[in-house]
Parts: structure tokens; sequence; C-alpha cells
DNA sequence: GATTGCGCCGATCTCTGT
DNA sequence: ACAGAGATCGGCGCAATC
């Protein structure tokens, strides 16, 4: 088992402090890169893999700097350049049989020596684009490193002092009997001032302290280099390892395998470093590192893709290396999805794309795992909602065998006892409920009613519905009980008018249990409590990388993002305060936890909840930890769906009880019409 | 039918953050 | 200490080839 993962591997190259001087870098001899499975193992397979270390040359590496380059793309955009081409189910294969992407920034300073041959012509997987890529040299050197250099191997055959120059040769790729220089003789010489530095900077320093941290303890492939091997039978092997220098051996990290060895002594167990991808890390361009290969890619994919095409290669082409050579990572294994598993600890690469929270992974199975975190968290929701429920439906029943449910308080002082609320918070709630949706005036100007209209729970109404609370809550002076009975009673004038009114509140009635079942249920149903309108989607609190969601297609900007609204954003902005519903998901658990634990009745817990909430302006920190712990799931809280089925269920038992009084009095008026008739006609 | 290459996937280990 | 994430490795199935 090998854990020799590089520190700062993970990092694009940009990262790098350059601590390296022209004249103190070690020298760079040749590697031979071709060490595969089969020349290892001793399979007769194997036997052409010598090809393509003697086919390829490397003659420099130009230090110098060529910063004024420019790069001018011909508009190369390949299937894999749109991340919603990405085949998510099977993503190992979508990067490595789909591959050529954007053209990376690979220039030319030397084309004059050879042009490169553009067309793949045996590669059946992929690179058939043209990349042009133009440098201000005025000339165009064609070139698609991935294609090109298809099964390429390299080696550096001499080194000069300052500049030196890279000279690939590309092998033709799959077909095994054209797999060397004679057969495809074309060779590209190729310069990238970035990687080039980044390259010489490689060996020296304190990267080179990182280096030998991380490879002191690995053993060497077979055929392969040796950090302090000198002697091989394939390889110059001074190439491309540093050489040790007396002032980078001082971290026990750095002591090389051979000291433990021949002190007897088993060398210390080599420490695995994780890095997490940070947002930084996902800016291009992305430079390759395997070895001295200067490709520079723009997006993380199109990296992988070169990787795992160009340096992994496969067995069918006579190219395959298990060997990682990413900054000398050394990193060995015995199978291709082995190694291409292992590159992406070295690329920002994150495809696949939690469902339900922002979370991103590498590997399918990092996102498989993650999923079960949502699972458990679900369970652990349910029980806890099901239990809110299972009061609810107690609520329920206690009101419509006993008392009118406006009567029931919905908001009040969590504080008292229950049955001794008063009944102005409910009346005052009801009448603002009416009248904030306009049920007042509501023959009067039904425009106003438009954004409600159907009596749908979405989250205009969910906010709405927020906003009439607080504003209820908030009421310095409640208006008598008596005031607000004649204001309810003067807002509807006939028994129509009431029936109009009922219907709505009757059907978000039924909406709101729809979504809240849907929340029990967990299927991720619960985005509908957030209709798709502009205002409600907010940005990607990743903002940055587009990742494609596992078994989701994209939209035109081949970009998808699951369903969530910025909450913070939008209720910030709508109603300029935070609410606590706005808190991580992680906080919101402790509050559960601590509702579980308490003797709280729902309506306690749900009233005390929003009657508690500050007016604090949301700070950046504050709002990131929000956006980063929001999930479909955990970011609202389930006790205002339910307060809101109070509020509505509140409003409709009003709503029956004035109609029946109303009815009352016209029948009273009918009968007593009717008896005078009949009395009449008695006569 | 046997072999081989390849990729998917689960198990497991290791490390990081709280 | 624990949960979650990152990384590695072996088993298995499928398709292509012999």
């Amino acid at each position: 088992m090998n854990y020799n993962i590089h520190p700062i591997s993970y990092l694009n190259a940009d990262s790098y402090n350059s601590t390296a001087q022209s004249g103190s870098e070690p020298h760079v001899d040749s590697v031979a890169a071709s060490v595969s499975e089969d020349s290892k193992s001793g399979s007769p397979k194997g036997n052409n893999n010598n090809n393509n270390a003697n086919n390829a040359h490397i003659t420099s590496i130009s230090t110098s700097s060529t910063t004024s380059s420019s790069y001018e793309f011909e508009d190369t955009h390949s299937p894999t350049n749109s991340l919603s081409n990405l085949n998510t189910n099977s993503p190992q294969s979508s990067f490595t049989s789909q591959s050529s992407g954007n053209s990376p920034l690979l220039m030319d300073k030397d084309y004059e020596n050879g042009q490169a041959n553009l067309h793949n012509n045996g590669d059946h997987h992929h690179h058939h684009h043209h990349h042009h890529l133009q440098t201000q040299l005025g000339v165009s050197p064609i070139l698609n490193p991935i294609t090109a250099s298809q099964g390429f191997q390299r080696q550096q055959q001499e080194h000069q002092q300052g500049v030196q120059n890279v000279q690939y040769s590309f092998p033709h790729g799959n077909n095994k009997s054209s797999n060397s220089a004679a057969a495809n003789p074309f060779s590209v010489p190729l310069f990238n001032p970035i990687a080039a530095s980044q390259s010489h900077n490689l060996f020296s320093g304190n990267h080179f302290d990182e280096l030998l941290y991380n490879n002191y303890n690995k053993p060497a492939p077979q055929g392969q280099v040796n950090l302090h091997n000198h002697v091989s039978k394939q390889v110059d092997l001074s190439s491309e390892i540093p050489i040790p220098t007396s002032n980078n051996n001082n971290n026990i990290n750095n002591i090389p395998e051979s000291a433990g060895e021949n002190l007897g002594t088993s060398p210390p167990k080599k420490k695995k470093i994780y890095r997490k991808v940070k947002d930084e890390d996902m800016k291009g361009p992305f430079n390759c590192r395997w070895k001295s290969c200067t490709a520079i890619f723009d997006v993380p994919e199109d990296l992988y893709d070169h990787l795992c095409n160009d340096h992994v290669g496969r067995k069918s082409s006579n190219n395959l290396q298990l060997t990682c050579y990413w900054d000398n990572c050394l990193t060995s294994t015995v199978k291709r999805d082995h190694i291409t598993s292992h590159l992406r600890v070295h690329i920002p690469l994150k495809p696949f794309h939690c469902e339900l929270c922002p979370k991103l992974f590498k590997r399918p199975q990092d996102l498989k795992k993650h999923m079960k975190i949502h699972n458990e968290d679900h369970l652990r929701n349910l029980k806890k909602n099901q239990k809110k429920l299972a009061k609810l439906e107690q609520q329920k029943m206690s009101r419509h065998q006993q008392t009118p449910l406006y009567t029931q308080p919905i908001i009040g002082n969590s504080m008292a006892a229950p049955g001794k609320r008063k009944l102005d918070g409910n009346m005052s709630m009801i009448s603002s409920i009416l009248t904030d949706f306009n049920f007042g005036e509501m023959h009067q100007d039904t425009n106003k009613r438009a954004r409600f209209d159907g009596g749908s729970y979405n989250i205009d109404m969910f906010n709405k519905l927020n906003s009439t609370y607080d504003q209820t809550c908030h009421q310095q002076q409640p208006p008598q009980q008596q005031q607000q009975q004649a204001a309810l009673h003067n807002m509807f004038n006939n028994v129509p008018q009431i029936n109009e009114t009922e219907r709505y509140f009757y059907n978000l009635s039924n909406s709101i249990d729809n979504q809240y079942q849907q929340l029990l249920d967990g299927s991720g149903q619960s985005a509908q409590l957030y209709p798709t309108t502009s205002q409600t989607y907010g940005s990607h609190p990743l903002n940055g990388f587009a990742a494609p969601v596992a078994g989701l297609s994209s939209g035109s900007s081949g970009i998808y993002y699951p369903p969530q609204i910025n909450r913070a954003n939008n209720y910030a902005q709508s109603f300029n305060r935070v609410s606590n519903y706005q808190k991580s998901a992680d906080k919101r658990d402790e509050e559960y936890e601590e509702e579980d634990e308490g003797e709280e009745s729902y309506s306690e817990a749900s009233t005390e909840d929003f009657s508690s909430e500050d007016d604090e302006e949301v700070d950046d920190d504050q709002l990131a930890g929000l956006l980063g712990g929001l999930s479909l799931e955990q970011s609202y809280d389930v006790n205002d769906v339910l307060k809101h089925k109070q509020m509505v269920d509140a409003v409709l038992q009003y709503l029956s009880n004035i109609k029946q009084k109303m009815l009352a009095e016209e029948e009273e008026t009918t009968l007593s019409s009717s008896k005078l008739y009949p009395e009449i006609a008695a006569f």
C-alpha cells in the first residue's frame, strides 16, 4: 500500500513559490518513462514497451521566461468541454474516452524542428479535433497534445545552461505494431514557459523537501528510478529525480529509503497528507506536472483526460503506465483504474455533486458514501418530524372535538400555560392574514393577490406567511379584540365572498399538507416548496466551477445546480432580516435535539422559534456558512411549515364560523319570513 | 470456453476537522 | 473520540479477443 500523497500536488502550479535559482537547480537528465505492468510482470505483451522510451526524447527544457507569450484559440469545443456531457454514470469512461476538450496551452517554441502530426491515426477513442494555437510568433503550430502525445514517452537528452528546448516524440496510439518513432517519426517541439519554469522549480528548495517527504519510503517501481538509485537498466537515474542536498535532509521525512535499511530499522510509516481542494485551486490554468510535460489546460477535466490518455495510456495501446509521475509522485498501482483514480489526488476535479447539499466529490464512491449521511439524517429527522406530526394530529383532534381552532393560540408567550393564552393573539393573526392577503379588499383590487393566487404554498407564500407572522408578533400595541372582531366582520359582506376566501385558504392548507408530507417522505421533492422562479434561485455557493450532477442532464450552460434557493439572500433581501431557519443544518439539528429533549409542545417550540429571532444583519462568514450548510431537507424549519398550517387552518376555521353565523342569520331571517308568510297565509 | 483488459464498486484504511 | 472525507485495493462483471 502506498500512501505517498504529495502535499502540494493537489495544488495548481500557480501556487508554487519559486525558490529556484537559475544556477542551483540540480541537473536534470533523462528518464525512460516506459515502465509498464507488462515489463514488470514479464508478460510477453510487455516487450514492446521499451519502444516508447526509445522513441521519445526531450532535448531540453527552456527555463527562459517568455511571459509575453499570448495564446489565442480557435474554438475547439468538444463534447467533454461541456460538463453536461460527462457520463456521470461512468465517469471514468467519460474522462478517458471522450477526451480532447479545450486546447491546452501548448506553445511551440521551436516548431521548425518538427511539425506535429495533428491527426490521430491510431486512437479510435478520441482526439479527432484540431486544436489551433496561435502564438505571437505569427505561426500557428497546431497541436492537440492529447492527440499528438498519445502514448508519448519523453527523454531528456541534453541539458543546456540557461535555455533548454523541449522536444517530444509522439508515437502513434493504439496500433501496437506502429508504436515506434520510426513508424511515427514526427516530433513536436513544445515550449510552455510556465510549465517549464515550474518544472524547473520542482527540484529545488522547499518543494524538494516535500518531494522527499512524500517519496522517501516509496518503493521504486521495477525498472524505474528509485530516488537514491543511480543505476538502472533502462534509465539514467539522475533524470528528473532531484538530487538531495545537505540542506534538505533535516526532516525525518527526508530520510532516504536506503537509510532505514542500512540501519536495520524499518523506516517510520509515512503519513498521508490530505489537502482539501479550495476555491483558488479551481482556477486555471491547470498545468500538467507529469514529469516535465508542458501541457496546460483551462479546465481540470481536460487535464484529467490528458493524464489518463496520454500518460497512463492503455495496455491495448502498449503504453500503459501504472506509475504516477506527477511531480515525481511515483505512486504505483497494479490496475489502470487504480492509477486513474489516484490521479484525482493531483487534480482539483470533483465532478460528483450531491443533489441534497453543495458538496462535491472526486469519486462516485465518495458521493455514494456521502449520501448515506443524508439518509441517516433523513431517518433522524423523519423520526423527529413524525413525533411532531403526531403532536400536531393530536392537537387537531382536540381542536375539532373541543374548541374552535381559531381559539388555539398561534402566537403568544410560549411560557404561558396552555389554555391561558389570550385570544387576541389569534384574532390579530387572523386579521393580519386576511388583511395582508388583501381579502378584505379583494373585491376592490384582486391584482394585489396575484402573487399568491391559487393558494399554492410556494416560496412567496412561505415568505409571506412568515412576514405576516412576524409583523403580528411584533405589533407594539395589538388592537383590541373587539376592534379586530369588528374589522373582521366588516371584511366580508356576503357568503359568496367568504366562500371564495375559503376556497383560497382551503387550497393553501392542502398545499401545505402536501409539501409537509413530502418533507416527511424525504424524497427530495421538498424543492417544490420553492418554485423555479428567477427570484428563488440564487447563485451556487460554489461558484466558479461547474459541477455536473450525476444522473441529471445540464441545461444549455452545461451547468446544473440542484434546485436550491439562496434562502439567506432571498429572505434577507425581502425582509431585511435573518431568521433562524437560515441557520446551518448542524445548528438546526442541535435545535431539534434540544426540542426532543424538552417537554415543549409543538406550538410552543415553533412559536418560540420565530418569536425569538433577532434583527441582526448577516455577515459574509455567516452567509457563507449558511450557504454551505443548506440542503433541501435541512435548510428550512419544518416548524415554519407547521406554523403556517396552523395559521391557515385558523383562518379557515374563522371563515367557517363566520359563514355559519352569517348563514344562520340569513336562515333565521328566511325562517322568520317563512314563518311570517305561513302565518300570513294562515290568515 | 478461456483469457485478457477494463471499469465499477464495496471494503477498508488513513487523515482531517470538530 | 467521533464523523466525514480522501485514498487505496481487491472482487466482480462485461466485452473483446484468442
